[in-house]
RNA sequence: GUGGCUAUAGCUCAGUCGGUAGAGCGCCUGGUUGUGGUCCAGGAGGUCGCCGGUUCAAGCCCGGUUAGCCACCCCA
């Protein structure tokens, strides 16, 4: 048999693997739709001009090409001109194209969940996928975009992961920043290029505080103290309104208040407030997260599993003030898009949660012999009838092999048919009489469950 | 795209100084009268990633190649 080997970055989970994905998949729809998010999906691919579009080149894009192309199709060019075509690499920009494409027919502002498997070309490794699950809250305007939107969509992430508490997902950490506020500081300090600033600020993490100053002063000309200045800033953090003030009195210290740093201010601190009253110690005001350097325009998020920071961010977004836009109408959103094959692929290799058994049948239905196995088969029908999931014994071998086949499977329920029906929790080894058209297991047996790890 | 590491049984790995392969777990069979897990006995299973080179002889040395892992970059 030819050798199979894995394909890097294309998780694939085994059974009880996907019974934990499934479950962090409907927490996330349940608690979307719990909030007034409407479902859709978009289709894979898009043109490749509109991927590339904002000047992402960065973005490792899968082309997608026919296998006949070539001698079939010369005239291709000249004749129907067809466009290139890409796998989507986020959900946002199809979902931009999508409200451009339905404006007319969409409510705004338009709320919208979508959880889709997404694709980059990325060179893999833990945590980092080619092909992955991104599960996206948006909220979309049409010309405005109110900023108390800036403010719920966090919150109601934070009690959709929340939810997932019970079976074992670590506790969550919301950190959020600005970007009027980083942009108006940086200004009043006299710094132009603020994405580069930004750029920089983004590495303190990585090479520490002095490395950046460096870079501060030959990358982007800040003088010593603009710098200092700038990772002042980038050092103020916290779960109150105090961060607002510790802000204000900076600016004022480096004489570099601006209206646009006001603003922000403005934004963030409610943010905090309402955060603190509704998700407390979730949220936290953190100066120097930067985030998807060029498009965001607002609020910024990034979201880390408490004791797994080293893993990067499961779950980020922001405020766009452009969206999308046809020209005449501009489309501001904010949204938060979860990486659910990270945050999976870490629960399931962790151990942090697991799935009581990766089959869904309940009870396995024991054959007697091969020419009473239609006896089987009813009795699996009677259990059925009534919800029970229920599997027949593939073949009529020896009982303790046919326990042995529930056993691997994490099957609890064998059923013994015959003149008086059997049946036994092989968890116990209690093994009682039964009536297949009543009996039914307890009721946290009749589905695989999703329980913290050990 | 750049750099480092790795590739031997289904899985995790050992294999000394070059002399045609081992362990644990798993799997199969048996331990009598149809009831698993523990225990005991036995058994199956490997083109040592692939191609080439050196050598009397290569899992081991050399070159290439493919794949995987990790780091950088970037990001979910």
């Amino acid at each position: 048999m030819a050798r199979v080997t894995p394909l890097s970055g294309f998780p694939e989970w085994l059974p009880d693997g996907r019974v934990v994905e499934q479950h962090v998949l409907d927490v996330l729809r349940r608690t979307f739709e719990l909030h007034g998010f409407a479902g859709i999906e978009t289709r894979a691919v898009e043109p490749l001009d509109q991927l590339l579009r904002k000047g992402e080149t960065s973005k490792e894009v899968y082309v997608l090409r026919r296998l006949q192309e070539e001698g079939e199709d010369a005239s291709a060019d000249g004749g129907r001109g067809e466009k290139q075509l890409g796998l989507h690499f986020d959900l946002t920009v199809p979902f931009a194209r999508y409200v451009l494409e339905n404006a007319g027919r969409l409510a705004f502002p338009f709320k919208r969940y979508q959880i889709q498997k997404v694709w980059r070309g990325e060179r893999p490794q833990e945590g980092r996928f080619r092909e992955f699950v991104q599960a996206d809250i948006d909220v979309v305007g049409a010309g405005e975009l109110p900023y108390h939107y800036e403010v719920e969509v966090p919150l109601v992430m934070a009690e959709a992961l929340g939810a997932l508490r019970e079976v074992g997902l670590p506790p969550v950490r919301v950190l959020v920043n600005n970007r009027k506020v980083a942009e108006g500081f940086y200004r009043g300090l006299g710094l132009s290029d603020v994405e580069g600033v930004l750029r920089q600020i983004d590495k303190l993490d990585k090479i520490g505080v002095e490395k950046v100053a460096e870079l501060l002063v030959a990358e982007q000309g800040a003088t010593a103290e603009q710098a200092a200045a700038c990772l002042d800033l980038a050092a103020i953090h916290g779960s109150d309104t105090t961060v607002v003030d510790d802000v204000r009195k900076l600016a004022a210290r480096y004489d570099a208040a601006t209206d646009l740093l006001e603003t922000g201010l403005a934004e963030l601190g409610a943010l905090i407030e309402a955060a603190g009253a509704r998700a407390p110690g979730v949220v936290v005001a953190d100066l120097r997260i930067a985030r998807g350097l060029d498009y965001y325009t607002g609020s910024v998020y990034e979201t880390l599993l408490v004791g797994h920071e080293q893993l990067g961010s499961i779950c980020s977004g922001g405020r766009y003030d452009t969206l999308a836009s046809d020209g005449k109408n501009t489309y501001p959103g904010v949204g938060l898009s979860v990486g659910v094959s990270r945050l999976v692929s870490r629960l399931l290799s962790a151990g942090l949660m697991t799935a009581t058994r990766g089959v869904p049948t309940a009870v396995l239905v024991a054959v007697t012999d091969e020419d009473h196995r239609a006896q089987s088969d009813a009795v699996a029908a009677a259990l059925r009838a009534r919800g029970i999931p229920t599997d027949v014994a593939p073949s009529a071998a020896k009982f303790g092999k046919q326990i042995k086949v529930a056993d691997r499977r994490g099957i609890p329920f064998v059923w013994f048919p015959g003149e008086e029906h059997q049946v036994k929790d092989i968890r116990s080894g209690e093994q009682v009489g039964a009536d297949p058209t009543t009996w039914a297991p307890p009721a946290e047996d009749l589905h695989p469950r999703v329980v913290p790890g050990e």
